[in-house]
DNA sequence: ATGAAAGCGCTAACAT
DNA sequence: ATGTTAGCGCTTTCAT
């Protein structure tokens, strides 16, 4: 139980070198004589010292800590200001809490947290909905509390990209953002992605194919769409009915409906998540229709649910936990100053057959 | 695109006072004159000034940072060290996957983010699996790079709740520490929760009853099923089959096929969480069992999934996210010194009846 | 290879 | 009510 007062000058007294010299063998700087060093790490063994980060920070300009912000647009939460404290407040948050419910963010992190941890570096969770929110996030930037910020957004809209490249603050996205910004950025050739999926359905032998998109704000719900009927206008159909989804169950599920009101006989549906398919067989199975016999059901993302669904989902990876180390190393190299220039990592997906096709 | 080397000074020079009166405007200290108050504050808005968090935290002891730490036991990553660098090193990490797919670590997050956020406070997010990296969190705090540390325990046998005490560092628990720790945290009442369980079912006429219990080895486990049999015990049942899960879908399939093999004609079953409850609907669904025609299901926790199963569940709901809110708020106090004594804080379950029984 | 010393930007006595 | 000043613990020239 020391006391978090201990120094350098403690280390160095013990150690009967100078400040300069335990500091040197701290930070591994070479030059430094190989017995005294094994005399200054004794000490340090032996004291139990830990370097005063704050200190650090203070001289080295770094914090060797990074934010990862869940980023949305629009829906501000009830009230919550900065002077805090009232009784009663901020029990619960309902961006987050709807946010954290998506088993993608679990991915998200622990992608990131592969990739900071064996550096000894941790994230900072911010959730950043509203302007007051998105304030903060600058600010603690530009404090100096992170080097930079990790940013998902889960709306097209989202003006943080902007606002960070603005303050000029190093940060990465994941996914190209909607509005064009000069940012760095990890995300997933989705065209590719949804390409797969026409042709894994058309290999099945469906033909009456219907697909439900994500938000076509998104250029990920453009792409995903884009990519299948690409592939389904080669293979010689002109028409595909679509309806468009927000990427929730619920959503899903009333976009499947809709396009069943209108295409009664559909075989075979390209989803563009997981969490919209899972809607939609259920949906299907309430109608007591038969997956995949009656209606084939490709989903997107590879996420948790695609194994819990029932039945299995046959879906197109996204290989989320590397787009998510790629985009952390990605910050790591702009903070350091190893790479200034806007960058783009695209990662190909890969189609995952289950039971649903 | 102001570079961050704006100082007090600066700010200071630009209103005409001196460095203290402007850090005492900053830090909202009475003794100020309102009308330099104002002139200070118009300067810091043209400015653009942002106070540099590392000299604050050097000079105040504090960083206004707590860490979130998900902590286990055993299960080491496969070497994962701390001098990281080689190519290809944690891209994912398997601990967290799995843990962050509990829709239940979403709550918590949302929870802790809700109390912190109001008072620009954010959580440091940090898995902790392995010896290696419980030293990583001790030595976070040791640093002072946090002012305490919230944490989530996964096994019985984590030691971290025993170190962090050891080493003197403000700490709690979300749910009291399987191994008695003198360290303050906040738990449901878990005994009450399997009470609550036994007499719905048994108002629902159910006689023929079970359990799926939790880890045995935990609290939460051991309560829930006490909680459970002691109900029925005074409502005249002297023995209850049990089964032992681990609080996962799978787990939870599987007891419930030992139960079955024993008892094929149980009418009601009392599945220590929501995520093996949905094992169980499913285990039952596939062998032709109604839910709740056949068997009644009561699920443990009123987390995202008991909304997503079909049916959807009726489980007993533990406030998670007011738990996780109170569990911020305790630390805080105790790193504000406004209290000392270890303390604990239960909450009360509360039944949610929805259509599985 | 090692030490001396000058700050990094801020807060908090203390003096006025 | 405001200014002056002494550090907080560390890294990093610059001498030696």
């Amino acid at each position: 139980m020391e006391r978090q007062s201990l120094t350098l000058e403690d280390v160095a007294r013990e150690a009967g070198v100078s400040r300069a010299t335990v500091s040197r063998v701290i930070n591994g700087v070479r030059n430094v004589d190989p017995a005294i060093r094994d005399v200054v790490r004794e000490a340090i063994e032996r004291t139990g010292y830990a370097p005063n980060r704050a200190a650090r920070s203070l001289v080295t300009r770094r914090t060797e800590t990074i934010a990862l912000v869940i980023s949305g647009a629009g829906e501000e939460s009830e009230g919550e200001g900065d002077d805090g404290g009232r009784p009663g407040d901020g029990v619960q948050n309902a961006f987050a809490a709807r946010v954290f419910a998506d088993p993608f963010f679990g991915r998200v992190i622990s992608g990131v947290v592969g990739f900071l941890r064996p550096r000894s570096m941790h994230p900072v969770l911010m959730v950043a909905e509203s302007a007051a929110a998105r304030k903060q996030v600058t600010e603690f930037l530009r404090q100096g509390s992170a080097d930079g910020a990790l940013v998902v957004s889960t709306h097209a809209e989202d003006p943080l990209p902007a606002q960070l490249v603005a303050e000029g603050l190093p940060a990465v996205c994941f996914a190209r953002p909607a509005l064009p910004v000069p940012i760095s950025y990890v995300d997933l050739a989705h065209r590719e992605g949804g390409r797969l999926a026409a042709e894994h359905l058309l290999a099945r032998g469906r033909r009456r194919l219907a697909t439900v998109t994500g938000p076509l704000d998104l250029p990920a719900g453009q792409e995903r769409l884009a990519g299948f009927r690409e592939a389904l206008e080669r293979a010689g159909t002109a028409y595909v009915p679509i309806a468009e989804g927000a990427f929730t169950r619920e959503s899903g599920a009333a976009a499947m409906a809709a396009l069943l009101a209108e295409h009664p006989d559909l075989d075979g549906v390209f989803v563009a998540n997981d969490l919209m398919a899972q809607g939609v067989c259920e949906l299907l199975r309430e109608r007591g229709g038969q997956v995949p016999q009656q209606v084939a059901v490709v989903g997107f993302d590879d996420s948790s649910v695609a194994l819990t669904c029932r039945p299995p989902l046959t879906t197109v990876r996204q290989p989320v936990e590397e787009m998510a180390a790629a985009m952390a190393r990605l910050l790591h190299e702009h903070v350091r100053g190893a790479r200034t220039e806007p960058t783009s990592l695209i990662f190909e997906p890969e189609l995952v057959v289950r039971d649903s096709t």
